[in-house]
DNA sequence: AAAGCCGAAA
DNA sequence: GATAGTTCGGCTTT
């Protein structure tokens, strides 16, 4: 390829020849720009073509003024428009001014959309990053360039964890390396302006909101959603105004220590070495960390006089959710300090217990000015998610729940709880199918899982009674595991059914597929703080990961049936790919023998029982009763004998392997970008991670040229968003000579061709019948049609009918009509109830013989 | 202990 | 540019 050079003048690419250069021009130009760039060619510039940057754009500026003088934009100037100048037009900043000290100064912000670039080689990168997650959100930190977006909530956030405006914006001015945008300033003061003007505040059991400014109560009641939830208490009763605990005034941090941090060290020696009086800090290092967190008793209101109003529990969320809407965001904060109302709790981390920096960061966020904040802390698997509630809990000190995914992790909780914490046996107590219990005390701590408190349809009698304790009383602190999990329409409920003062939601993972994760910042709060997994992988306290995806090639006769196939069925043929059989064998073959423990992931659990029984390895799912997997599971963490374990998605969460260093992911859940997360984690608390060196592995095993290529871009960019870089393997060095090659013949692959197809047409038998036994022929109009003239055209039936006829056609042809098809099947008139039953059995029996085959 | 049911994944 | 069907786990009942 030629040397293509990128500005007008060449002078970028090329600066010492530029003289030069202007006259040899056309030693550059490969292609005659009127072959590709002439006024009437639509199509696109062909990939290998050398292309003359500076005729191109010397062409779209000629456009460009004659789209000007033409006073109504032209259709041909839209079309040159979308050519090329969409990556410089609207991003072109560089009429910005650039500080004559630009380069000392890490970060660059975008006065179109509150983007903030940052250099992350910059030597003060590291505090310039704790001051971007304070006010902004990351949006992806690979390497070199980070970033990161102010939002409505990162602002709101920021100002919750005690920033002021006019201290955001100096300290961006001060990194920028160009003046801070007009817009930008505009945006910061008016976002954190009605910050804080409105609280909501749990009092006896009921909602107020509250504000020292009675115009503001009277703009949120003009709402008609909010008006609705308001309840008309028939006399204001004194003495609950008189009770509140979340007064307008910010008590002072002062001396507020959370427990097991360096702070509290610090005050058993009665030295704080770095900081002058009062605790504020002197050193430049602790600059952009110390404007976090600090005494805000300046922004005192002076108004002593609080109004309110209660509504009702039941609507809460709405409210919240209205309030949010309406730009004032409601502010929950639980002055714990001073609730003389809720008993204590006694409890506090052992003292041996020492949490590291990054965690203590995430608590000072939470406990900023001495009260606690509802928020969210994303901490990746294995950092320590657990002891920062654990810590959270103990610098509260009141009753707490504990709320979780699954009663194994209820577990986990309550022992991780009693290891790190002076709490008794009596004091924390377990709420799930199989164990009801409640503390002995007026405080303590329950232990339980969404669904057992979310639940619905009918409970046990314990249940019921173990409920009613969980919502007649007034939680401090309500902790929320893996709480990405919240929004889905069921967890929900629980947000709304307990009453609790603060709450801290926990994950590693903070994405859902849908649109509903931007819920959790008014049903929970802000993300308080988010930790870089790079960072915390180059101070080892989790493992170095290096990701590779490995692209198989189709056999042509499993890519022939891939072409013919409905979607469903597809999928099991780019999973039992005989080459992707090949590379996982080479794979686990290859990393057993440098001596690492190797965990095999599978989605398809036909796929996983065909590649573990067919490599010998053994293998856990759904299936798998409780006994033969803790046998398995003892196996694989002690015997020599068993390096490799192959799982189902029963191992993408709670199961703990630290023995385990690399990871092969044979078949994944379409677009997931958490399973792929959650999957990666499971190595990322490997036990070797801090030798010498070490190195875990992850990789992704994707057949070439389907949709699994799609799919696999889509699930690593979580990963790629945390810095994580992928290489693409497409060959496997040594693979082919390998001894004992599995699926090495040709004859070979097509007897598990047929294997595959075979378990195709039992799984997909009752499915297709019906439609298919009507008799139709290709594009006959059946009676099923004729409900909705107009929706089916013949002809897409047609199409549809012919594909599975013809066999090899193209892949777009089938791409394009596949919607038509599904809505073809989804119309289809539903089961009758008999064939209902039928499929119910059918399905019953295929997990009985699975139970079986597995026990043989 | 097993089966039915429900909801989540996302 | 997203789908939908499958798998899994939890709670309850028998």
């Amino acid at each position: 390829m030629a040397p293509k050079r990128v500005n007008d003048d060449g002078d970028y690419a090329f600066p010492s020849k530029k003289s030069k250069k202007d006259s040899e021009n056309d030693e550059y130009i490969h292609v005659d720009e009127n072959d590709y760039i002439s006024d009437d060619d639509t199509s696109l510039v062909p990939r290998s073509a050398t292309i003359n940057f500076s005729a191109l754009t010397r062409k779209l500026q000629a456009a460009k003024k004659a789209g000007d003088d033409d006073s109504s934009l032209s259709a041909h100037r839209r079309q040159q428009d979308n050519l090329v100048s969409h990556m410089f037009r609207d991003q072109d900043f560089s009429w910005l001014h650039l500080k004559p000290d630009h380069a000392s100064r890490p970060l660059w912000i975008s006065p179109e959309d509150g983007h903030i670039i940052l250099e992350a080689f910059s030597p003060i990168a590291e505090q310039a990053q704790d001051f971007l997650v304070a006010i902004s959100e990351p949006v992806s930190r690979p390497a070199f360039v980070h970033e990161y977006k102010l939002t409505s909530y990162s602002l709101y956030a920021a100002v919750s964890v005690g920033l002021q405006t006019e201290d955001i914006i100096e300290v961006l001015n001060r990194l920028s390396k160009v003046p801070v945008p007009e817009s930008i300033t505009t945006f910061i003061r008016e976002r954190t302006l009605s910050y804080g003007k409105v609280k909501l505040v749990l009092k006896h059991n009921k909602y107020f909101v509250e504000s020292s400014h009675p115009e503001t109560l009277q703009i949120l009641l003009k709402d008609r959603i909010i008006r609705e939830a308001r309840v008309h208490s028939a006399v204001v009763d004194n003495s609950i105004k008189a009770s509140t605990f979340t007064t307008a005034k910010a008590p002072v941090k002062g001396n507020l220590v959370i427990p097991g941090t360096k702070e509290a060290e610090k005050k058993k020696d009665d030295s704080a070495p770095g900081k002058g009086p009062n605790g504020v800090p002197t050193t430049d290092k602790e600059l952009f960390t110390s404007v976090v967190g600090v005494e805000s008793d300046e922004i005192e209101e002076d108004d002593d006089t609080v109004h309110s109003f209660e509504i009702d529990d039941t609507k809460i969320d709405d409210v919240k959710k209205r309030c949010n809407e309406l730009e004032y965001p409601m502010l929950e904060e639980y002055d714990f300090r001073n609730d003389t109302i809720n008993p204590n709790l006694d409890i506090d981390l052992k003292p041996s217990t020492v949490i590291r920096p990054y965690q203590e960061t995430s608590l000072s966020k939470m406990f900023g000015n001495g009260r606690a904040r509802s928020g969210i802390i994303v901490l990746p698997c294995g950092a320590g998610k657990t002891l920062v509630g654990i810590t959270a809990a103990c610098t509260i000190k009141k009753s707490c729940l504990v709320l979780c995914t699954s009663s194994v992790s209820v577990m986990q909780w309550r022992q991780q709880f009693i290891q790190w914490s002076n709490i008794t046996d009596r004091q924390i107590a377990v709420f799930t199918a199989d164990q009801k219990e409640k503390f002995a005390g007026e405080s303590g701590i329950v232990v339980s899982t969404y669904s057992m408190v979310a639940n619905t349809h009918n409970r046990s009698h314990e249940a019921k009674k173990m409920m009613d304790f969980l919502t007649s009383r007034e939680w401090g602190f309500i902790l929320l595991d893996e709480v990405h999990v919240v929004p889905a329409a069921m967890f929900r409920r629980v947000v709304t059914t307990i009453k609790a003062h603060s709450k801290l939601g926990l994950t590693a993972t903070l994405v859902r597929e849908d649109d509903k994760i931007a819920d959790l910042n008014y049903m929970i709060g802000p993300k308080l703080y988010e930790a870089n997994w790079m960072d915390l992988a180059a101070k080892g306290h989790i493992a170095n990961v290096q990701c590779a995806e490995v692209w198989c090639p189709m056999t042509p006769e499993f890519y022939r049936e891939y072409l013919r196939e409905q979607s469903r069925k597809r999928m099991l043929l780019y999973c039992m790919n005989p080459k992707k059989f090949q590379a996982c064998q080479f794979l686990i073959k290859y990393h057993e023998d440098r001596g690492d423990k190797i965990i095999v992931f599978s989605d398809n659990v036909f796929a996983l029982e065909a590649y573990a029984k067919k490599l010998g390895k053994l293998y856990i799912h759904g299936g798998t009763g409780q006994v033969e997997r803790m046998r398995i599971l003892q196996h694989f963490q002690h015997s020599p004998e068993v390096n490799t374990i192959f799982l189902s998605k029963v191992g993408d969460t709670s199961i703990d392997l630290p023995e385990a260093t690399c990871l092969i992911q044979i078949s994944s859940h379409f677009g997931s970008r958490r399973q792929e997360a959650q999957r990666l984690g499971r190595i990322l608390r490997a036990k070797r991670r801090n030798d010498e060196g070490f190195n875990a592995f992850f990789y992704s095993l994707v057949s070439k040229d389907t949709q699994e290529m799609f799919y696999s871009t889509k699930r690593q960019q979580f990963l790629i968003d945390q810095g994580y870089a992928f290489k693409v393997i497409t060959h496997l060095d040594g693979m082919e000579g390998m001894p004992d090659l599995v699926y090495k013949t040709r004859d070979e692959q097509i007897e598990l061709l047929s294997s595959v197809l075979m378990a195709n047409e039992s799984e997909a038998d009752l499915g297709s019948d019906v439609r298919a036994g009507e008799g139709d022929l290709a594009g006959t109009i059946t009676s099923k049609d004729f409900g909705m003239p107009g929706k089916f055209p013949a002809v897409q039936r047609t199409t549809g009918s012919l594909a599975a006829l013809s066999g090899g056609q193209h892949m777009s042809y089938v791409e394009q009509n596949k919607s038509a098809n599904k809505k073809l099947a989804r119309e289809a008139a539903p089961r009758h109830k008999l064939f209902a039953k039928r499929d119910k059995d059918k399905a019953a029996a295929r997990k009985e013989a699975r139970a079986q085959g597995q026990g043989a």
